[in-house]
DNA sequence: AAAAGAACTGAACTATGGTTCACTCGCTGA
DNA sequence: TCAGCGAGTGAACCATAGTTCAGTTCTTTT
C-alpha cells in the first residue's frame, strides 16, 4: 500500500543529484558563479529547472555545497601535509606551494572559490573555508615554533592570517579571468607555474622563519634561480 | 541668447555632485554597498532619483567614483610614508600598521573596499588600487632590498603581493560585519587596535627582512608584548 | 515679463533570474 | 492491470533595482 522507494529509485534520486552538483561545478568552472543559473545548471544536468528543487532548497545550498566538496578537499590536503610533519619549513613551503599549484591547475574554478564576487552565503561559506585552512596553516606554525624553526614570538594566528591572505593574494593575480599580465606573459606552463608556487612559499615562510638560511636545505628546484 | 551657466548655478551643481558622492560614501560606509541603491542615495542627497543621473551615467560609475576617492587617499597616505625612507624595516612596519588602524578606524567602509561581494565594475577599479597599494610596498621592499636590510633574493613584486594580501587578509576577521568572533572578544579600544596593527606589521616585516633581530630596534610600544 | 533652455522629478519601464505550482508522468504494491 | 504516490516539468510568477522620459520647475536672457 505505502509508496516505497526502491533501491534503483534510491539510485537515480543520488544520481540526478551528484549530476546536479557536478553540472554546477562544470559550469562554474567554465565561467564562475554567473553561470551557475538555476536553469542552466538543470539544463546541463539533463533535468527540468524546477527539479533542481527537489535536491536543493535554494541556488544559495546549492552553491554552498558545490563550495563546500572542492574547499574540502583542498583542506584535506592541507592537514595530510601537516600531519605529515618533518621539518617546520619545508612542511609550510610544500603546503604553500601545493595549494598553489593546485589553484593554478583549475583556475577558473579556484578563481571563483577564492575571489570571484558572489552574493551573502557563498561568502560566508567561503570564510568557514579559509578559516579551516588557516588552521592548518596555524599547526604547521605552531609546530615550527615549538621545535624552533620559526619564531616564537609571532601570535600564530596571525602569522596563519597573513600566509594565507599571503599566498590568496599572490594567486588573484595570475587566476583573475579580468588580468591579461599573467596571460601575456606567457608563464602558462607546468614549469613556470612551480616557479611561481615556490617564489610564493618561499615569501610566506620567510615571515615565520627563524633564519632565513634554513632555506640553504630546500631542494634547489622549488628555489627561485637567483 | 545662448543660455550660460552662471557661477552660482555651477556652484549648486557642482555641490549636487558632492553631496550625491557624499551621501553614496556615508551610505556605503554605514551598510555597504548593498545601500548604495540609486533611490536611497538620491534622498540621501535631497534630490531626485532621477536627478543622479545628471551627474553620473551609471551607478557603477558612482559607487566607482566613491570607491576611487577613498582608495586613493590610503595609496596617498602609502606613498607618503614610502617616500619619506629612513629604515626600510621601520617604514615597512610603519606602513601596514597605520594601513591597518586607518582601515579600522572606518570598518565598515573599509569592509566594503576591500572584501565585500561587488559588482564586475567595482571590483575590477578595487584591483586597479589594490595593485597600487603594491606598488607603494614594492617599493619599500626594493628600498630595502638595495640598503640591505630585507632579503635580496627575493622577488620583490612577489613579496610585496604576499604582504598586501596578508594584511588585507588579516583584516577582513576584524573587519567583516559576518564575523562576530572580534567584537565578542572586546578588542575594540584604539589601544588593542594599534595592537594588533603591530603583530600583523611584524609578521610582514618578517617576510622580508634579513634578520628578525632588526626588531629589537623598534619603539617597543609597536610591538607585542611577549 | 516672457520665451527658451536647462535641470529636476518620480512613476513607469525594463531586465534579470530565483522560485513556485498546477499538471503530467512513471513507479510501487496489490 | 490499476489506484495512489512521489518525481518531474517548465511556463508563469515575483521581487529587486537600475534606468528612462514626459511633464514640471527653475534660470537665463532679452
Amino acid at each position: 500500500m505505502a509508496y516505497r522507494k526502491t533501491e534503483r529509485v534510491e539510485a537515480r534520486l543520488a544520481d540526478n543529484r551528484k549530476r546536479i552538483l557536478d553540472a554546477a561545478r562544470r559550469l562554474v568552472s567554465e565561467g564562475g558563479w554567473s553561470e551557475a543559473q538555476i536553469s542552466h545548471v538543470a539544463s546541463a544536468a539533463g533535468i527540468a529547472t524546477g527539479s533542481v528543487y527537489r535536491y536543493f532548497p535554494s541556488k544559495a545550498d546549492l552553491c554552498v555545497e558545490v563550495l563546500s566538496v572542492v574547499s574540502q578537499r583542498e583542506v584535506d590536503v592541507l592537514e595530510a601535509i601537516a600531519n605529515n610533519a618533518e621539518a617546520a619549513y619545508q612542511t609550510l613551503h610544500v603546503a604553500v606551494s601545493a595549494f598553489v599549484e593546485r589553484a593554478m591547475r583549475n583556475r577558473r574554478l579556484a578563481y571563483a572559490l577564492i575571489a570571484e564576487p558572489c552574493d551573502r552565503e557563498i561568502e560566508e561559506a567561503r570564510l568557514v573555508y579559509r578559516h579551516a585552512i588557516s588552521k592548518q596553516i596555524m599547526r604547521i606554525v605552531k609546530d615550527g615554533q615549538a621545535s624552533g624553526d620559526f619564531r616564537a614570538d609571532l601570535d600564530p594566528s596571525i602569522a596563519a592570517t597573513v600566509i594565507v591572505g599571503g599566498f590568496m593574494e599572490s594567486l588573484i593575480g595570475p587566476l583573475s579571468p579580468l588580468n591579461t599580465d599573467f596571460d601575456r606573459s606567457g608563464s602558462e606552463g607546468p614549469e613556470a607555474v612551480h616557479a611561481l608556487a615556490g617564489q610564493i612559499a618561499e615569501v610566506c615562510c620567510a615571515a615565520v622563519a627563524v633564519y632565513p638560511d634554513k632555506i640553504a636545505s630546500l631542494d634547489t628546484h622549488q628555489r627561485r634561480h637567483a
